[in-house]
Formats: structure tokens, C-alpha cells, sequence
RNA sequence: AGGCGCGUAGCUCAGUGGUAGAGCACUACCUUGACACGGUAGGGGUCGGCGGUUCAAUCCCGCCCGCGCCUACCA
């Protein structure tokens, strides 16, 4: 903590330093309460639309740097296009999030010692519906404070009627149509949370140090066949042994049974030559179909059985003989024990493997044959690949493209079905007598053929079915509204890549075939934030970045004590302990935002940098400071900003409005490109290295002056700027620029709000000024250079020096005569305008430089060391003749004068002649001291 | 195994077929009436390696090394 941060200077109208904490919270209050988030619903509203729909986020999750970065993103997006005239809609909700919400009500529960099968199904849907109605709504909050200017009054949540609505309706729809069908196939079965997953829901943990197990069956009438196996317990569900049709070391037993050591069982030898590779292993396989993907299609071909030996909860069920009710892993310990026992067991040897494992639960997936829904993909996907290779739809940065065609090529069916409690109930019902299945959007009272009762399906839909809808189910799909009719297609959805397959594919095809058109015109898919090593964050490591923890502030201890909570080891402890020993300041959503953004989209990777954030925290009090500069100034006179470009006729007005015209454009078409790190580098370049280096420095002579014009030109001229460059950041840091904003001096009728004043545009608000901007090139060379001069001499700032300028340049001549003042001010110094060849008539020593084809002479009798001007001077000439050399190479190539474009060769021989003059010249100067 | 991406200053990252950039960190000096969350001036890079194309390569192409991610397979 800063001994004075909070302390206001008797002398401004604004605190020192700017704190960001009650003022984000107050304006949030009165843009959400003004009712300036709100898109427009008039019918006759004729202005261009922009939409986002939000990617929701779980309904009872909390924010993470992830929703954070696309919040932002998308925020900078609808503010500028608000700006800009659009009717901008940015519709927000939430994700029902079947799966992780309920583990999360389970585990709510196994603390009070109960199972959700204690409670039944109803009892536990409303104990997850509390849930959501104590936690749900947080997250919107959490958006809140970050600056999104959502659209609120829309707010939708996927289970909410309209999108229960439109999730049956879809399924119906598409079960009409044949793309929806029920089928009995070997799936993903996830044995914690008791569900089947999709295919993207399995993980797969590579390089897995296991064991890979040989074992014989014993062949019927003599003899053994070895197979190798990594999973010894599956052999309950082996109904053959296949070998390679070719492999003459088993063409004896082609034919054969074999004798299952445990379960009466008669095991065939069978050839097959798809499955076995001969030169793995021993060359023999088990075959266990109900259990494993290639298994299973092998049983297909051979018309094996299929049996099942595992209970939903992975134990082993009666199929496996003595060893039932034994959990999976437990069962492979013993079987390999009783192998051995038996001498069957043939050894075994280390193996690397890929787990499967459920993204949820994380445990290991287990393969198994059940009946499940499930989505025909290949004619949804069609229309989705052409969209994007026609460009209706295109995907920013494009090389995700070719993972997107490549997924959506390969692409399988899609299990639909979860054997989970919370979520869209199916709308499938059975008959109780005929088994006949009704799909429809309402119970059906009987069986349409017996009359017999009916049953629902006691599954529901995963959770990605309900938010593929989303684009244009929040529009108020199935029902043609108003909504659907103008904001779809949406215009821009960013998301991160990870969700590509899950979410943004599945869009694409929802849309495509129920709205006949994309979902969205572009795809933006950012990075994933990481801990600033570049490791993914999460609570086991204990790296994770509260988003408001960086807003608000937080001690070392408080991010200690939250990672304790959410279950960090010590390593991350102590990652915590050495990476943020002072915790973090409040820093403010605006230089999160502005430190989300300035990562490049092109990056896969968001190594967050908490110094990064603190770089533009102080960006935003410097900011704050050429405000209050302003401020102050402006209470002498009567300047407002008008939105509209002052004349000016000063060199430094003239100026910072032709860098306002570059920094205006350059922001401009970042945006446009999706670019925002191009845009915050250059706002924050224009403004620090610009406005408040260089031209709020020049204006302070220009307010001491007597001449009341200038000084009246230089009040509008600054106003104009500060108010501009608000309104050009207000996208970015939106809390700031209001706050500041509203206490700029303005004209009448500019509005109540900065986030509905129009963006800025170069033509009105800015001038460029090519040859003003080539003369501040040459003043601020010479300042350069005299500060130079000022540091290695180790003079004190506060001691004037006289500085001699000499050039036969008339050009320069008068540039120099005229901003004297504007140089002196800078550098501290009593300036003179000399001749060029002054430096061999001046007898004294002095000191010398060389800017813009200008000798700077700096006579400093007492002060100078012969020995020490000469290194200084000797190091320049070096500097410049290496330079020399390089570009000489250059013109004596005959290949580069020959071929090179001309204009690149006239710039090289310019460039000759300024280093040449610029050596004779410190060449001078050493020869002077020399002798 | 295939695909994609990355490798640029101590760190985090931009960038370009024509003299290598930013922020932070570092060094020195400075509390000057906007700002020490600051100012001024500095130091620091054979742009992962080797070849090729070109008048010219950090950039384009090929190979190699290292890292990350994705997809598939693994008895």
C-alpha cells in the first residue's frame, strides 16, 4: 500500500492516483439501470444489427480467467459496435451443465451421508433446482462486474421453458426425419457417474506405465494357446481366440475350442485377419466383444457372442463366476493371482498404454453394450463444412479450419443419451405391453397401438444437444419471432478452441438444419489462459487465477487460504507463495480486460502475467494523470469538447491531432481485423508515448504564454484529444473512460453516457499532417539527443544549458527558431541557432552531437572529460560506420542496384548520405578534441 | 502413427522478404505544479539447428532437434 494513494492534491479537481474499486461498481449500476444494454426491439428500428449470443457458462459455476477472456473480447465488440450505430444485442444465460451439476449435488449430498438414489429422482431434481436457485445467477453477477454490457432482460438458461420447448421440438423434429434413432451398440460407460459419455467426452491419458499380462488357455484335447492381455479380467467375457489365418505356428488349431479356466465355457479358436497382427505378442488375441472396440466389431464379423460381465458401477456381475460383486481393478489382481495359481499365468512385461478416461469423473472409461439415442451425424455435417468452405461462415485465426473439416469429415453418430437425473427428460415414451416407442413433444395418454400405458424414458439429453440450440433458441425458436427474424444469424462468437467439437460444430449443424442458415458469421476461437509458467490452472495445482481476486485485491494469505479450500498441494502453495509474495493490489476490471486483449488471438496459449496487469493498471492512472493535467488547465478557460476537430494552427496542436488521426485508423481497422492486441498496443502507445510524453509536454509552455489565441487553441485542441481518445479506449477500459468522461468539459447535447457517444472517426475528430509529423520527427531527434547529452554527463536536471543548433538547413533553421521555446522546455536548456560550420570556429570545449543532419553543441567548459567525450563519440562513430559498411555492401552488389526495386535502392543510397554526413561530422568533433 | 501449432532480449510475447520491436525486469540519474502506479537516459538478441530459393531470409521451402495440443490406434 502507497503511503499517499488515497490523498487528493489540494490543487486538482481529481484524486493522485486513480482507484478503480467504487467506481466500476457505480457506473455498471447506472448503464444496467439506464437501460443502455438494451437492444432494440422496434419494429421499424432500422439501424444494422449485431448479436452475439454468450457461450453459457455452468449455471452454478463461478468465473474463471477463461470466461473472463471472452467476456471481454466479446464486450469490446458490442460496446464498439454500439458506438458505432449498430442495434447491438449480446445475449447472455446460462448452461444447465447436466453432468457437472449434478456431481456437484451429489457431493453436496455425500456429505450429509445420503446417495441421490436415498432421496429418488423427483426429491433430487429439486434439491439440484435449489442449488441452482442459491449459486445460479452468481456467475451473471461476476460478468457484471468485469463491464459486460449484456442485454439482460433476455436472459435464458437452457432448461428453462422456451429452450425445454425447443429442445423437444428438435428432437421430434429430427426423429421424424430419421436422424435421431435408438441403437444397441458398445458405448462409453462412465462406472462413477453411472452414465454413458459421448465419444469427446473420453480423455485419453497417454503413456501410461502398465503391465501387459500372458496367460494360456488350456486347447480341448491337449495343448495351450498364450494371448497377452492388458486387462486379465475381461477373459469372463472372452467368446474366442483369434489368430492370423497365415500364421503357421496355429494353422494346427484352426478349428479348435479352447477351456475357459473359470466359467464353463467353450472358447473357439477363430482366424481373422483385420484384428491380429501376428508379429505383436504371441500372435493370438482374446476376443471379448462386449468390452472392447475392435473385440466388438471382430464379434460382429464372427457372429460371436456378446457377453457382458460388468455391473453399471464396474463391479463384476454373475458372469464372472466366484468372482462376482469384485470391483474391476480388485477382479484383475485376483484372476492374474488364481492364473498363476492354476499355471496358467506365462509372465509379464511392462507396456505403455492410453487410458480412457471420463472427463467428468475422471475415472477409467469401460466399454460396454447398451441401448442409447443417438444423433446420424454425416448428413448434418455436410451443410456445416460447406458453410465454413464457402465462407458464409468463417473461422478467426483460419488454421483451425483444417481441425475443423477434419473432425467434421471423420465424423460419428452422436450418443445423446445420459443416465443422468438432471437434465431435458427424453421425449420418448414406451409402451408397457407392446413395447412400441412414441416420440413427441407431449406424454402420449396410451400406446397409439395397443392402447396400452405408457412410460417415459427415464434418460435425458446431453447437455451439448440443448446448447447446440442456443443461437437461435434464445431468439425464441420454434416460434417465428421478431428476434429470430432480425438478430439470426448472429454476427461474432468467441469461444475458446477446446469447445470447437463440443459446442461450435454442433451449432453449426443445429443451425444449418433447422434454421437453413449459419449460426453465427464468424467463429473466433481464442486460447486457453494458463498460470503465467504456461501451465493449465487448476485447483489440484493450486494456480488458478480468481479473475475477481485480480479486480478486488487479495492478500497472499487469502490466495493461500482459497487454493487450500479448493484443494491445492503444497507445490502449488508454494508455486502461490513465490510467484505473488505481495498477493495482488485491486487492479480493476479495466486493466484485466486490457491485459486480456492485448494477448494475440493467434495464440494457443494465454500465459497470464499478473506484472502485465499491473503494467496496465498504471496505464490507467496515467490515463487518469493527463486527465487531471487537462482538468486543471481547462478550469482557466472556457473550452468544451465538441466532437468535432478544432482548428488548429500550432505546430504541437497540429501534431498530437494528426497522431489522434493514426491512432484513430490504426484501432479502427484492428478491430475490424479481430486484432484487440493491435489495438491496445496502439492506444496505449498514443496515448503514454504520444499524448503525454510528448504533447502534454509541449503544451505547458504553450500555457504560459501571454498569446491568449494559442492559449485558447491549446485548451480545445486538449479537450478535444482527451475526450477522443476516451471514447476511442471506452470499448477496451469502459469504467475509466466514464469516469473521466463525465467530468470532461463538454458541449451541450453529447449525451448522458459515454458508452452511447459515437466512435471516433479519423476524418472528424483528427487531421493528418504529413510534413508537421516529419518536423516533430526532427524536434524530437534534437531533444533526444540534448537529453543525451544532459544523462551522460551527468547534469542535474535542474541546471539550464545552453545548446547551440547548428544546420545551414533553412527548413531546420526555422523549425528550430520558431519552437525554441517548445525545445528549451524540454530539455532544460537555452537554445541558439548557429551555423553548420560552427563547431570548427568554437574554440571552447564542448560537448557534440548529431541528430537530423544537426550538430548539437553543448559548450560545458567545466564539466567535460576529454577522455570520456571521446569514447562517447568514438562509440557513435562505430555504431554508425557498421551501418555504413552494411548498406555499402549492399550498393556495390550489382545483383541489389540491378533487381532490387528502385525505391528500396534510393532509400539505401538516402540513408548513405545521412550516415556520411553525420560521420564527417562527429569526425569533426573528435578531431577538435584531439588536438 | 497422423494432423496442427510453437521455438525472437533475463521473463511474457508482438512482428516483417530490405537497418530486429513492446511490456516487465535490469543499470544510472531525478520526488521539476498531471502522474514514483512517475520522468529522463541506457545496457541487453549471430530471431532453435542445418541446408535450399533469392540481389537480399528472422520471415518462403526442405530436413533435423526441442516443446505443446488434437485425432486415431495400442492384445
Amino acid at each position: 500500500m502507497t503511503d499517499d494513494s488515497s490523498a487528493t492534491d489540494s490543487s486538482a479537481t481529481l484524486p493522485k492516483a486513480y482507484d478503480p474499486r467504487e467506481t466500476e461498481t457505480r457506473w455498471y449500476r447506472f448503464w444496467e439501470q439506464s437501460g443502455f444494454f438494451r437492444a432494440s426491439a422496434e419494429p421499424n428500428d432500422a439501424r444494422p444489427t449485431y448479436t452475439i449470443a454468450i457461450p453459457p457458462p455452468n449455471v452454478t459455476g463461478s468465473l474463471h480467467m477463461g470466461h473472463a477472456c471472452r467476456t471481454t473480447f466479446e464486450d469490446v465488440l458490442i460496446r464498439y459496435h454500439r458506438m458505432r450505430g449498430f442495434n447491438t444485442l449480446w445475449i447472455p444465460g446460462t448452461d444447465h451443465a447436466g453432468i457437472a451439476t449434478q456431481v456437484v449435488v451429489e457431493r453436496k449430498l455425500a456429505r450429509e451421508g445420503k446417495t441421490r438414489h436415498d432421496l429418488g429422482r423427483e426429491k433430487f431434481i429439486e434439491r439440484v433446482w435449489q442449488w441452482k436457485a442459491e449459486s445460479g445467477g452468481r456467475i451473471l453477477e461476476q460478468l457484471r462486474v468485469l463491464g459486460a454490457s449484456c442485454d439482460w432482460s433476455r436472459e435464458r438458461f437452457t432448461m428453462d421453458e422456451g429452450l425445454s420447448r425447443a429442445v423437444r421440438h428438435a428432437f421430434v423434429t429430427m426423429h421424424r426425419e430419421g436422424l435421431i434413432y435408438r441403437d444397441t451398440r458398445l458405448v462409453n460407460w462412465d462406472v462413477q457417474s453411472q452414465t454413458v459419455l459421448s465419444d469427446l467426452e473420453v480423455e485419453s491419458e497417454e503413456n501410461v506405465q502398465g503391465e501387459l499380462f500372458d496367460f494360456a488357455y488350456p486347447v480341448e484335447g491337449g495343448g495351450e494357446i498364450v494371448v497377452s492381455t492388458t486387462r486379465p479380467e475381461t477373459m469372463f467375457g472372452d467368446t474366442a481366440v483369434a489368430v492370423h489365418p497365415d500364421d503357421p505356428r496355429y494353422t494346427h488349431l484352426h478349428g479348435k475350442f479352447l477351456v475357459h479356466p473359470f466359467v464353463p465355457r467353450r472358447v473357439p479358436i477363430i482366424t481373422d485377419a483385420q484384428l491380429v497382427d501376428p508379429k505383436f505378442g504371441t500372435g493370438a488375441v482374446k476376443v471379448t466383444p462386449a468390452h472392447d472396440w475392435n473385440d466388438f466389431a471382430t464379434g460382429k464379423r464372427h457372429k460371436l457372442e456378446e457377453i457382458n460381465i460388468l455391473e453399471k458401477d464396474g463391479k463384476l456381475n454373475a458372469n464372472a463366476g466366484s468372482f462376482v460383486g469384485l470391483d474391476r481393478f480388485v477382479a484383475r489382481k485376483q484372476v492374474k493371482a488364481k492364473l498363476e495359481e492354476l499355471g496358467l499365468a506365462r509372465g509379464s512385461k511392462a507396456h505403455l498404454l492410453t487410458l480412457p478416461r471420463s472427463q467428468r469423473s475422471g475415472t477409467v472409461v469401460e466399454p460396454i453394450i447398451s441401448t442409447q439415442w443417438f444423433v446420424r451425424m454425416q448428413p448434418l455435417a455436410a451443410p456445416a463444412i460447406a458453410a465454413v468452405e464457402d465462407g458464409r461462415t468463417q473461422i478467426i485465426p483460419e488454421h483451425w479450419k483444417k481441425t475443423y473439416f477434419h473432425w467434421m469429415r471423420e465424423i460419428q453418430d452422436w450418443c445423446i443419451s445420459r443416465q443422468l437425473w438432471w437434465g431435458h427428460p427424453i421425449p420418448a415414451w414406451y409402451c408397457v405391453a407392446c413395447q412400441h416407442t412414441h416420440v413427441a413433444l407431449e406424454a402420449p395418454a396410451r400406446c397409439e397401438k395397443c392402447s396400452g400405458s405408457v412410460t417415459q424414458d427415464e434418460d435425458v439429453l446431453d447437455t451439448w444437444f440443448s446448447s447446440g440450440l442456443w443461437p437461435f433458441s434464445t431468439l425464441g425458436w420454434p416460434d417465428k419471432t421478431l428476434e429470430l427474424d432480425r438478430f439470426y444469424p448472429t454476427s461474432d462468437l468467441e469461444t475458446g478452441y477446446d469447445i470447437l467439437f463440443f459446442w461450435v460444430a454442433r451449432m453449426m449443424m443445429m443451425g444449418m438444419h433447422f434454421m437453413g442458415d449459419v449460426p453465427f458469421k464468424r467463429i473466433l476461437l481464442s486460447g486457453l489462459v494458463t498460470d503465467e509458467r504456461g501451465e493449465k490452472m487448476s485447483k489440484v495445482k493450486g494456480n488458478v487465477i480468481d479473475p475477481l481476486d485480480v479486480i478486488n485485491g487479495a492478500t497472499l494469505e487469502q490466495l493461500l487460504e482459497k487454493a487450500t479450500q479448493n484443494g491445492a498441494k503444497d507445490s502449488g502453495l508454494d508455486y502461490l507463495r513465490k510467484t505473488y509474495p505481495e498477493g495482488f493490489a485491486a487492479y480493476g476490471a479495466d486493466a484485466l480486460r486490457f491485459t486480456l486483449l492485448s494477448y494475440s488471438p493467434q495464440t494457443t496459449k494465454i500465459a497470464l502475467s499478473i506484472k502485465r496487469i499491473e503494467g496496465h493498471r498504471n496505464f490507467g492512472n496515467k490515463l487518469w494523470n493527463a486527465a487531471r493535467y487537462a482538468l486543471m488547465n481547462l478550469e482557466s478557460g472556457s473550452a468544451r469538447a465538441t466532437q468535432t476537430r478544432p482548428a488548429a494552427a500550432h505546430f504541437a496542436n497540429r501534431w498530437i491531432l494528426s497522431r489522434l488521426h493514426a491512432a484513430i485508423e490504426t484501432t479502427h481497422s484492428a478491430i475490424e481485423e479481430y486484432r484487440l492486441d493491435e489495438a491496445t498496443t496502439a492506444l496505449y502507445h498514443f496515448v503514454w508515448r504520444e499524448l503525454c510524453d510528448w504533447y502534454l509536454e509541449l503544451s505547458k509552455p504553450l500555457f504560459a504564454s501571454t498569446d491568449t489565441a494559442l492559449v485558447a487553441e491549446t485548451h480545445a485542441t486538449l479537450v478535444h484529444v482527451l475526450e477522443t481518445a476516451l471514447r476511442l479506449l471506452h470499448p477496451m477500459m469502459p469504467f475509466i473512460t466514464e469516469e473521466i468522461w463525465q467530468r470532461v468539459p463538454k458541449a451541450d447535447g453529447l449525451g448522458k453516457t459515454i458508452m452511447l457517444a459515437p466512435y471516433p472517426d479519423a476524418t472528424r475528430d483528427a487531421l493528418r499532417d504529413a510534413a508537421i509529423e516529419r518536423e516533430m520527427g526532427v524536434l524530437q531527434a534534437v531533444v533526444v539527443a540534448a537529453r543525451a547529452i544532459r544523462s551522460e554527463r551527468d547534469i542535474h536536471p535542474k541546471l539550464t544549458l545552453p545548446v547551440m543548433l547548428c544546420t545551414d538547413d533553412p527548413g531546420r533553421t526555422l523549425l528550430f527558431e520558431r519552437e525554441r521555446t517548445a525545445i528549451e522546455s524540454l530539455t532544460n536548456s537555452r537554445v541558439s541557432v548557429e551555423p553548420a560550420n560552427t563547431p570548427q570556429q568554437f574554440s571552447e570545449q564542448s560537448v557534440t552531437a548529431v541528430a537530423e543532419g544537426t550538430t548539437l553543441l553543448v559548450p560545458l567548459k567545466d564539466l567535460i572529460d576529454d577522455g570520456k567525450e571521446k569514447d562517447r563519440i568514438l562509440r557513435q562513430i562505430q555504431k554508425l560506420e557498421k551501418e555504413l559498411a552494411a548498406i555499402d555492401k549492399k550498393l556495390s552488389n550489382s545483383g541489389f542496384v540491378d533487381r532490387a526495386p528502385p525505391d528500396v535502392v534510393a532509400k539505401e543510397r538516402e540513408r548513405k548520405t545521412e550516415l556520411e554526413q553525420a560521420l564527417a561530422q562527429l569526425r569533426d568533433a573528435l578531431k577538435k578534441i584531439s588536438s
